[in-house]
DNA sequence: GCGCTTCCATACACTCGTGTAGGTAAATTG
DNA sequence: CAATTTACCTACACGAGTGTATGGAAGCGC
């Protein structure tokens, strides 16, 4: 009952995002009662309605743990030979993204928005799904342009195809994975995956590596 | 306030799956309430309530005009000779499931299956996306198997990866499409990447047509 | 060390949706 | 054509969840 501390507050502020996060993919958004979350954290609703707005509020919260734009995958990697070789480039951001995602945090947040939440208030999950996908595409189509470019790019298949069947086929993995990742290990799986995608991409090497 | 005949009981029922179909999409599934739906039919919730048990119940409904297995795709062909062309088989089974997905009433019940649903009562879209997903995956490991032993599969790809890398792409493709429709047309985008797929996943033709 | 603010608990009013019970008039059955 | 059943509508009780108002004790600034 006792007023607690700077870090304390932060703390129990962590604690109901922590609690949102595991009963949101558990029930599912619209099911959960913010009662059901302050309960899970020890908590009355009178510390979720001090630390949010409401349940909006306390889910774009949730939301901004774990922002990660496809670009800042390749640029974390901050290697500058990759700009010669863009095949690679993609091959290391999707191993950069498959492990991010298997952070358990990531991977929860993402099953979360994709496959356990419907358009409620302001927020909509499927205008933000659709960011994420475009700005996949986006990227993807300049590193298989610049694929073509430097001719790594098989002849008879456009940068566009290209980077369209890559964003579907890594969306499909993605939307496959987070229905239940104990089916398979995405970082293994995945990369087995993709790896054979580029290699059906690439130009058939006369002299590759 | 009268009693209808058989015929306009029936047409009612309908009345009322076509209503909840245009308010789920619309709204999402948690969010419509039973008396939206019989509103926006012109009916009262005691409509609703006498045709069935109750929002699970009217969803289930809902879901069993539009049961599309991935197998029956094929077999609908019904062409023999596609048994020794499966990738052939493949690329006319995504046609057929394409057409059929373009239909309005088959859209718009995949797409809140898939985007504008959450687990309730006894209704779980996962396991039936699951559901659907080791069906078409199944398929497509049968007929690459095929492709495979009749050597007309790429031999640096083994049948599996070929059947997931095609499993995933589709995935993503529908996953996209059904966010949003208007984006592109299924029918001619969709073909597009399914050969272009296919072409890679092909024996690089020594003389195939 | 005093007051002010913070961090949370408790209590209340209110809305929204559900499920059901009862009424009713016409269709259907015999 | 009478009796029964059908196909709804209306009305009510009920619970669950939300938002807010109030209170209180302890941390923090000075």
């Amino acid at each position: 009952m006792a007023r607690r501390t700077k870090t304390e507050a932060a703390a129990t502020r962590e604690a109901l995002l922590d609690a949102a996060e595991a009963i949101f993919l558990e029930r599912g958004v619209a099911r959960t009662s913010l009662e059901q979350i302050a309960r899970h954290a020890g908590m009355t609703r009178g510390a979720v309605y001090w630390h949010f707005k409401n349940k909006a509020d306390l889910f774009q919260a949730m939301l901004q743990r774990v922002r990660m734009p496809f670009q800042e995958l390749v640029e974390e990697i901050g290697d500058p030979s990759l700009a010669e070789r863009p095949l690679e480039a993609i091959r290391q951001a999707c191993q950069r993204g498959f492990e991010r995602l298997e952070l358990p945090r990531y991977r929860r947040v993402h099953a979360i928005l994709i496959h356990h939440c419907e358009t409620f208030a302001e927020i909509d999950p499927l205008a933000m799904q659709n960011e994420m996908a475009d700005d996949a595409l986006g990227a993807l189509r300049e590193y298989f342009a610049c694929a073509a470019r430097l001719g790594q790019l098989r002849e008879d298949i456009s940068p566009e195809i290209a980077a369209r069947l890559m964003q579907a086929m890594l969306g499909g993995l993605f939307h496959d994975w987070l229905r239940n990742h104990e089916r398979f290990a995405l970082r293994e799986d995945g990369m087995a995956l993709v790896e054979a995608q580029l290699r059906l991409l690439a130009r058939s090497s006369p002299s590759s590596r």
